[in-house]
DNA sequence: CATCATGTTACTTGTCTTGTTACGATCTGC
DNA sequence: GCAGATCGTAACAAGACAAGTAACATGATG
């Protein structure tokens, strides 16, 4: 568990999701993501709350996909799950009193904000039907193997 | 602690470090940085070892500037210290069987690629003594405060 | 040789995502 | 309406990693 891999993971669900219409339970999402149900809820509810996905309760219910992959960018993703810290460098003292610090800070944070502004900038570009299609791609290129996690 | 905080420290602690030429103990760096002389000693092994400080035992010893801080860039002093992981996201899952997990970290993967590639161009076209000069465009705009930290 | 200072190891702490367990709420189908 | 499926949520443990801390060895100075 280095990364925090709640993007990655919500942008693979969502693509499955795209694939087979009917509703897929957390259990199901947990055993293709590797992992267990209440981390699936715990993560997708953000995507709920936004819209992107619903849930139902009770048999035969699951989650759903709510909007086409087409008007979903990877921003929103990100943005759905609460906008997670990036990066894993900072400065040590937000507010220092020592000059030399503070002039450390606005260099090294100018560097950050700009990474971070051509990362968002990367993810708004994007949305999840493109990915879909490049799997769509990978799999005419390769059609004997297994194509997919238990989808 | 909620980031790593080695880089912005090391900038730190370099430039007050050519401000007073005589050598400086851990232990007045660790007050500077307010931490501990170990955590000091930790972080700059690496600059030791790349050249850039120096360390001396016994009486009179402690760390001295060997290299003037125009020959030394931001990131020379990110690799010194062991080139720390940069981003706190990443992939669910590194070698994927699933095409679309595949796909998922492909576009992900670009993104954060180009982002790092700019914040490591970034940290190579600075050098420390660009920050040390603003540091003293900050001092002479307001020379009443005290404005440095124990320097 | 006494003292100062670094070098290093081992262990603890703090923080955050992930994993897990437990329990309550709600919906479906018989 | 009851049984079972399924989500919602809270509480807590695990794992990872930088940072904090303590202990002790090593080397240099006077």
């Amino acid at each position: 568990m280095r990364n925090d891999s709640r993007l990655s993971r919500m942008l693979h669900v969502l693509i499955h999701m795209d694939k087979h219409q009917h509703s897929a339970t957390s259990d199901m999402i947990a055993k293709m993501l590797n992992t267990n149900p209440v981390v699936v809820r715990r993560t997708m509810a953000g995507l709920r709350e936004q819209g992107y996905v619903r849930s139902e309760k009770g048999h035969g219910g699951g989650w759903t996909l709510v909007r086409p992959l087409s008007e979903i960018t990877l921003l929103d993703v990100y943005r759905a799950i609460g906008e997670p810290h990036l990066f894993a460098i900072g400065p040590a003292d937000d507010q220092p009193e020592c000059l030399v610090e503070q002039a450390v800070n606005v260099v090294l944070g100018d560097a950050m904000k700009e990474a971070q502004a051509l990362l968002l900038r990367r993810l708004d570009s994007v949305t999840l039907d493109k990915i879909a299609a490049d799997f769509e791609a990978k799999l005419t290129a390769r059609p004997a193997t297994s194509y997919s996690c238990a989808s």
